[in-house]
RNA sequence: GCGCCCGUAGCUCAGCUGGAUAGAGCAACGGCCUUCUAAGCCGUCGGUCGCAGGUUCGAAUCCUGCCGGGCGUGCCA
């Protein structure tokens, strides 16, 4: 419905335009508001009061020149002129009832896979394996995974890129501390089972054993070399790393599987081809024995050129140089229009350098997208990064761990007659889903604040909240053992609640759109928590099964149908379950 | 030093690439359960948007300078 009006006043525009009341070559941006005020309409727009001056005219009068100049529809119903040159759109009842109807029709509820499908890769999750995951990678993981999962909802053909950290100095350490560990073949089993005492004891060893950081650094350029024997530890490690990191995916109901897993070392071979060919296009500069490309946007510290170094003076080479063969390899073999990374702000300048160098280096086209999706860091209630109580990293194992416990505390608390199996359950369900939704309801960009108190609330713009609101809807329809999916009937606005929730429906379709374009799940969490607030203001005022009329609760039920559709779309899209009673 | 990000109600956060009276939730206070889940709903209170200039019809948003905080800045990733 956006985008319909939007067309309308392009249109406007180009009337204008040709019989000159705009001047030629003044191409605005059409900006369409969602009014705060329900007086100023469903739409509104700033465009005569920003073309105002380039085409000498009046605002007000300008915006009467637009609205004449909008060709005629079923749309819109009212325009009206407002303030200094506003112009507010009312829509048409039933035209608002006919998207609702085509929504519900629809399995995608009214989310067009619009024309244009691209092929999108997203770099998300990519834990190191040499250690078991933590909170560090809970954003990228779960981010990557809403983005991932809203773009494949737009019909976009999405390729998952795991690229985890498998290979480099640190696997030394390691293979040599299991190479001693494994001459007694259930005793390494059983201490790979716990990866981060795993690491703890190898780093210990390299840092205090006489002899053993010589031979960790000596296997890790056996390994390289492609020794059997080495590789085959390595592999080992590697796959119980993996499976480690698959546990965690599937307890945070991240889409990711082995299949998705595309490693640092998958790009070893291309590494001395990616020198090669940047020495061959003449960006390649030695400095003080590295190799290194030096770009022109990039300033250091004295207004000097700042290096991208892609080989050590060793000849080892950097992840620089990893970014690049992946980037060649997602636009080259993958076919991608778009290349995502959910990573770590603080990694920015690192894109900026890798993103301008691939454009250079013609590894991407003006019309690759190439974006880094940063975020920042998960902050404890003293506003220092999250540790846990010992002070150090925590696990998110032993996270999800205690979001379960907690959750179920909350709940048998509660005085709830569910069994004790589906209080399991429903912890299960509402503790994964508070420690996500309250990461991805926040601005991507922001720090934020994790504090289990907040998140597991049943009030405010929490999981919890979200789930109740959908276990409401859906008990509607178990208590009067009506199939929601067989609803009969016209929707009808009877009410100022039974309209604002239709109009809160209606903008489903744009706010996937969004968060599409923008990579921001915060913004479908904020769509969410409106509509559940909607419906619960609905459900209030308005009976259902005891309406007025037969005609009147068969709307009810279609709008409390479609409602509960789009919240568990709406979820699922965040990755988060939902329940059938809480 | 240079670069990037941040500073909005007591607290946690929104504010959609300048738009109408800056919004939610929590906390505080006051209402609403003989009718579909009260884990809910309705209402009240709460702001010199870090400070000072500038741009414009209009600035939390853009520019400049300060103050305060975070991060990054050549051989880790």
């Amino acid at each position: 419905m956006r985008e319909q009006i939007e067309v309308l006043l392009a249109a406007a525009v180009e009337t204008l335009t040709a019989n000159g009341t705009l001047p030629q070559g003044v191409t605005p941006r059409i900006q369409l508001d969602r009014p705060r005020d329900k007086s100023h309409g469903d739409f509104a727009t700033n465009l005569a009061l920003m073309l105002a001056k380039p085409a000498k005219q009046n605002p007000r009068a300008l915006a009467e020149a637009i609205v004449a100049a909008i060709p005629s529809n079923a749309i819109i119903e009212k325009s009206d002129i407002a303030g200094p040159g506003f112009i507010n759109f009312f829509v048409n009842q039933q035209q608002l009832i006919q998207q609702l109807e085509q929504a519900w029709a629809d399995p995608n509820l009214g989310v067009a896979a619009s024309g244009e499908s691209h092929t999108v890769v997203i770099d998300y999750s990519s834990p190191n394996l040499a250690k078991e995951m933590h909170v560090g990678h809970l954003r990228s993981t779960i981010i990557g995974d809403a983005v991932a999962r809203t773009l494949t909802f737009q019909g976009h053909n999405v390729i998952a890129q795991n690229h985890v950290g498998d290979w480099g100095t640190q696997f030394g350490m390691l293979l040599a501390h299991m190479e001693d560990e494994l001459k007694d073949q259930a005793s390494a089993r059983l201490q790979l089972s716990d990866l981060e005492t795993f690491y703890k004891a190898a780093k210990k060893r390299f840092d205090d054993e006489d002899g053993f950081a010589d031979r960790a650094r000596s296997l890790v350029v056996k390994l390289q070399g492609g020794d059997p024997h080495c590789q085959q530890l390595w592999q080992e490690f590697i796959n119980t790393s993996l499976e480690h990191c698959q546990e965690v995916y599937d307890r945070l109901g991240v889409q990711l599987t082995r299949q998705d897993v595309m490693a640092e070392s998958a790009y070893n071979d291309d590494l001395p081809q990616v020198i090669q060919d940047l020495r061959g296009k003449g960006l390649l500069v030695e400095d003080q024995g590295a190799q290194c490309v030096f770009l022109e946007e990039f300033k250091g510290k004295e207004g000097e050129p700042l290096p991208i170094i892609v080989q050590k003076k060793d000849g080892g080479y950097l992840y620089a140089t990893t970014d690049l063969a992946a980037v060649r390899y997602r636009v080259g073999e993958l076919n991608a229009d778009r290349v995502i990374y959910v990573v770590d702000a603080r990694q920015s300048l690192h894109f900026d350098q890798i993103f301008t160098l691939c454009r250079k280096a013609g590894y991407a086209n003006e019309n690759t997208l190439l974006e880094h999706l940063g975020f920042g860091m998960v902050l404890g209630k003293d506003g220092r990064p999250y540790k846990s109580r010992d002070g150090g990293v925590t696990k998110l194992a032993d996270l999800l761990n205690e979001a379960e416990r907690r959750a179920l505390e909350l709940i048998s608390g509660k005085g709830t007659d569910l069994t004790a199996s589906e209080q399991a359950h429903v912890a299960r369900v509402v503790g994964i889903a508070s420690v996500k939704y309250a990461d991805l309801s926040k601005n991507r960009t922001s720090d934020y604040m994790f504090d289990w108190d907040t998140m597991l609330s049943f009030e405010g713009n929490t999981a919890p909240y979200l789930l109740y609101a959908n276990t409401r809807v859906k008990s509607v329809f178990q208590k009067a053992g009506i199939d929601a999916l067989a609803v009969q009937g016209e929707i009808q606005l009877a009410t100022e609640q039974d309209e604002n929730l239709a109009n809160k429906l209606a903008q489903f379709p744009e706010i996937i759109a969004s968060v599409g374009k923008k990579g921001m799940p915060h913004f479908l969490c904020g769509y969410l928590f409106e509509l559940a607030g909607a419906f619960s203001s609905f459900y209030e005022a308005c009976p259902i099964l005891n309406a007025d009329d037969p005609a009147l609760k068969n709307s009810r039920l279609k709008l409390a149908a479609l409602t509960q559709r789009t919240l568990e779309k709406g979820l699922g899209l965040l990755g988060i379950e939902t329940l059938e009673r809480m």
